[in-house]
DNA sequence: CTTTGGATCGTCT
DNA sequence: GACGATCCAAAGG
């Protein structure tokens, strides 16, 4: 399989708001090791103006890194059991982030498969915030980490267990994102249910259920 | 294919 | 003490 190739993103493109920053990361690629997935559905979420937002009522140690600089991973678990990922935007001292909700499983999908079992189809894999977690890894000890930091010489193999070591990056393979992408109301949420911040790559067999 | 309910624990009330 | 930015297996059509 060839490695995926591509270049790291202009920090400055994560300045934004979170809902114009959304639809632009779709068709971007997350690495971690061995294992890369195509992002192709996403939700902004717009931190203190936010009702459904970690950030709304403010800073916590949860939500730290949303307040953070942008383009680093902010790492949050929920319903006892799950971890999900989303990638800081808005300059530092702003909360605002945009979930990462379902990746193109692009490599690695062995090591995908092992560490998700309840996967039927490939495209089971990450169709999901906390599938692709669980198939890349993610977890507690990612949270802060800089999405955008310079690639060091590979420290080692990427094995199916510790990944807490592998780096994870944001790369752009230069495939833009979808002209018009699909465009809906958020998912999984009670409250500020009816804006329409949930953006996917229309047609993709990875986008969630 | 769709619907339903259980699992499970950190975070905030 | 309640409730999640969820997933999955099981049951029903």
């Amino acid at each position: 399989m060839t490695p995926v190739r591509g270049s790291a993103l202009e920090r400055a493109d994560l300045l934004g708001d979170p809902v114009d920053v959304a639809p632009w990361l779709l068709n971007k690629i997350l690495v971690r090791g061995d294992r890369a997935g195509r992002i192709v559905e996403v939700e902004a979420y717009r931190g203190e103006s936010d009702a459904a937002s970690h950030a709304f009522r403010g800073l916590r140690p949860r939500n730290a890194v949303m307040y953070g600089p942008p383009g680093h991973l902010y790492v949050y678990f929920t319903y006892g059991m799950h971890w999900c990922a989303n990638v800081v935007c808005w300059p530092e001292g702003r909360a605002g982030a945009v979930l990462i909700r379902a990746l193109s499983p692009l490599e690695g999908l062995g090591a995908m498969r092992a560490v998700r079992p309840a996967a039927r189809r490939d495209r089971d894999l990450c169709n999901g915030p906390a599938k692709l977690c669980q198939a890349l890894g993610i977890t507690k000890d990612d949270d802060g980490v800089d999405l955008l930091a310079p690639l060091r010489r590979r420290r080692g193999r990427d094995t199916v267990g510790a990944t807490a070591s592998v780096p994870i990056r944001l790369i752009d393979d230069r495939t833009p994102p979808p002209a018009r992408p699909g465009r809906g109301t958020r998912i999984g949420i009670s409250v500020a249910t009816e804006v329409p911040w949930r953006f996917w790559v229309r047609g993709d067999e990875s986008v969630s259920r």
